[in-house]
DNA sequence: TCAAAAGTGTTTTATGTACACCCATGG
DNA sequence: CCATGGGTGTACATAAAACACTTTTGA
């Protein structure tokens, strides 16, 4: 059995507004928070935050520690992406955070999450850890860029068969809430009469009974999901990749 | 960054008859190769064919090469299944094809793959490697039962948006044989009217201008697959997943 | 009363399924 | 000529998309 070093990244979304300073001013997109390297190689460019495997930790342990660390923030869902582990892929020891100074083989195993958006509003922001727009990425360190098309890859897939998207709102919402992630996830406008009957026919939206006034048009009724239907998400492993 | 001990693992799947004799004898099921462990833990027990990860190796690569070891054969298809490496989990050092004697802690990089069906007759089998139908299979070592129940919920998931069948057929093929490795993998019959039509209509096959003759019935035609046509099979890994 | 979004209804289109039926071959 | 599977046609059910329309609120 070969040793190798173990390193475990995440990609971390959030689903802010693009306006800075107005609360709900612009559109929604998706961000995700960067961190600058500090040493050889690539030297000052943004990478996926990360780091290595605790003694006693599990994998999606050590990706919850990385996103506390780099964002303050606990991820309201999480599930594993890839393992990397290819000798001299793009450049030297790929796909890890901190692959630096060791001469052996690097393996990095990356995790995607998703974390609220009222949180993400109050997320820790340094002068080594910047947000970004998922569509607006500088260039980034190893093949982590390709990681990141292939964690919003998963993201999209996932939206439209899962539950996903409620981790991005609060307890409850509006379908127009729901929609809007839905959107800006996908990228594309969806009819919001044929959005209601989808979800609707799903049967994972329960209604709460409430409603959100103060809204300058006809109140919009609040949902939560429904935790008793469990849909076909990830197979067999279901809760061991969800944290 | 940690040091941790790194293994392969792979669940490779053929298509058999269940016939031992006569060729054809039975209908085709899905079969999957094991081994014997010969230590501690779990020694006796069945468990996934894998090993260490080699120095300069890597991690597709250490599965093929796991793979020539049990079975003699090459892989029509190969693809990363999941990576484990919770400390402790069922029993210990669990998804590890090896992981005894050594203190520290392992993580181990599963693969899944699939075998031709004429290949897989060929395939090598011995005192320690032995080959069960994937529905009947022997109490196994670690958690490698929750493992290929994850792989075979994969592999029926994707046989339905990817071109993987074909990796059980040979160059060339009838719509029937087509049919029976998606009927075996699904567990179902297909109505072989709609089927042609969703094949078909796909646009992923090439007719061959060819038919099968001998047949006692009508002789049909042979089909190939059009390589042009790429179906969204992984995402932006594409090539990177598949070997 | 008007704008704006909530929510409902209806039409059209695409897709999946069931099954009747003809075609071509070996025996 | 007949049994057998190859291959085609067609009707039906279900789901998705497009869009007209009514409802309810704040301003």
């Amino acid at each position: 059995m070969t040793d190798a070093s173990l390193a475990v990244s995440t990609v971390i979304f959030a689903l802010r507004s693009s306006g800075r300073f107005g609360e709900d001013a612009g559109e929604r997109r998706l961000w995700l928070p960067l961190v600058r390297r500090i040493r050889e190689p690539f030297d000052g460019k943004w990478a996926l935050p990360g780091g290595p495997l605790g003694a006693g930790e599990g994998l999606a342990e050590a990706a919850t520690s990385t996103l506390a660390r780099t964002t303050g923030l606990s991820p309201r869902y999480l599930e594993q992406l890839y393992a990397f582990g290819d000798p001299g892929r793009s450049g030297e020891n790929a796909g890890s955070a901190d692959g630096a100074a060791c001469g052996g083989r690097v393996v990095s195993v990356v995790y995607w999450a998703l974390v609220g958006d009222e949180e993400a509003r109050a997320a820790r922001v340094g002068q080594n850890v910047r947000w970004f727009p998922a569509d607006e990425l500088p260039p980034l360190a190893f093949d982590h860029e390709l990681i990141v098309e292939y964690a919003l890859w998963r993201l999209r897939n996932k939206v439209e068969y899962s539950r996903i998207a409620s981790a991005f709102l609060g307890g409850s919402f509006t379908l127009a809430q729901l929609r809007e992630v839905y959107e800006a996830v996908l990228g594309r406008a969806l009819d919001p009469a044929n959005f209601r009957r989808q979800i609707e026919a799903s049967g994972v939206l329960e209604d709460t009974g409430e409603v959100l006034t103060g809204v300058r048009h006809r109140p919009p009724r609040l949902y939560r999901y429904n935790e008793a239907v469990d849909l076909a998400d990830q197979g067999p492993l279901g809760r061991l990749a969800q944290k």
